[in-house]
DNA sequence: ATGGATGCAAATGCTTTGCACCCGT
DNA sequence: ACGGGTGCAAAGCATTTGCATCCAT
């Protein structure tokens, strides 16, 4: 199964930096890579409780802190929220919020990230990372 | 001179607005209106408080919001740090932050905004605001 | 004069941390 | 067994807010 297969990939992961799989930490790493949506700390608290597996808030910070240092979720902040999280399968994206809705849509743009490295470029810098988000509303 | 200039064009858009300007919000415009860099609310009380303007941390942030809400000066929010605002002068532009020095430096692509125009078409929606941030280094 | 603006301190919301106990390796 | 991990509650930070007082219009 997919989400499996990918929770034991993260595992790896933070095995290989030396980080203990704890129970709370398995729990978390199935909850992140069933994770569909960009759920953000208190929702993947409450998921894994759901999943039946008790872990407390200050966990799944620490835990996401871990995650995110080894590169294995990426964090995002978007205005006025909480901070949200997702798996970081590799493939940058960039992201478009519905000013509405709230969803949040991933888009990739070779085009914008080549222009970024010319302006960077141009001015003397190198890009480390970058963070475009483009709020939007349905066209009518 | 230059900078009360521009205090009186931020007075007169708010009082257009219908909003007093009180001793605080003076002295906070003309704080504004001065800074080159990009000051947070910490930053600009200590200013006014230095210009002899006795102002509460709580009276900058209620300013600072109706000022935005105004469209007179701007939010920006880089990772990892408090709010920091600008005066808005009309030209949209995008910031570049070199993570060594916390130096921003500002800068415009017309054709990055107009890819994201096209990319956010494409998908069925229109930009009603974006935020683009390149998080640089001094190239070697 | 009168309703918006201010100051203070308390409250908020998200996130981090100190510390004693626990458990993965 | 031992050193990292956990839970809890407390602390931290940026920001907001309730309320009594004040002042710009």
């Amino acid at each position: 199964m997919e989400i499996e297969h990918r929770a034991k990939a993260f595992e790896d992961a933070l095995r290989r930096a030396g980080i203990r799989i704890t129970r709370q930490r398995a729990a978390l790493l199935r909850v992140l890579a069933a994770a569909e949506d960009h759920p953000d700390a208190t929702q993947l608290h409450l998921r894994a409780t759901e999943a039946g597996a008790a872990v407390s808030l200050a966990t799944v910070y620490r835990t996401l802190s871990a995650l995110e240092a080894q590169g294995v979720i990426l964090k995002l902040e978007f205005e006025g929220e909480p901070a949200r999280f997702e798996p970081a399968d590799g493939t940058h994206h960039d992201h478009m919020i519905d000013v509405e809705t709230g969803e949040v849509r991933e888009f990739v743009s070779d085009r914008i990230e080549r222009l970024q490295a010319e302006i960077a470029a141009e001015m003397g810098y190198e890009i480390v990372r970058h963070r475009l988000e483009l709020y939007v509303r349905r066209k009518a």
